[in-house]
DNA sequence: GGTTTGACCCTAA
DNA sequence: ATTAGGGCCAAAC
């Protein structure tokens, strides 16, 4: 029996968001019912093992920055990610940037 | 068990 | 417009 764990339901919505959109972090804590819990989302992230395939690169912050920083994943990984995706990165001041009218996921 | 810790977010100054 | 501070809540220790 799988747990319905705040981890479990934090993936499988990030397993959601569709190729050439990003998500934000408190977007998806609010889709998993608990909207205050934003920082958790990031804390799940943290804990992701590598050969996970969940596009956990497609989450951000609300400023659509990427927020990575000395982790086991490096930001310019993400940035190509999402390059590849289609989605548009600018660097400024030292971060990698997302337009969010553009790219943000609108879900139902 | 309690305490600390954040891939954050919002408000106020 | 920018900056600073506090709240948040589940996981890790």
């Amino acid at each position: 029996m799988p747990v319905d764990s705040f981890s479990e339901r934090v993936i499988r919505v990030i397993g959601k968001i569709p190729k050439g959109k990003a998500a934000t972090y408190g977007q998806i804590a609010a889709m998993v019912y608990s909207p205050r819990a934003a920082r958790m989302v990031g804390q799940v992230l943290r804990h992701l093992p590598r050969r996970m395939t969940a596009p956990w690169h497609r989450v951000i912050n609300s400023k659509g920055m990427i927020s990575i920083e000395n982790l086991n994943v490096p930001k310019p990984e993400q940035a190509r990610r999402l390059q590849e995706e289609g989605i548009a990165v600018s660097f400024r001041d030292g971060n990698y940037w997302v337009d969010l009218k553009k790219y943000l996921w609108n879900p139902k």
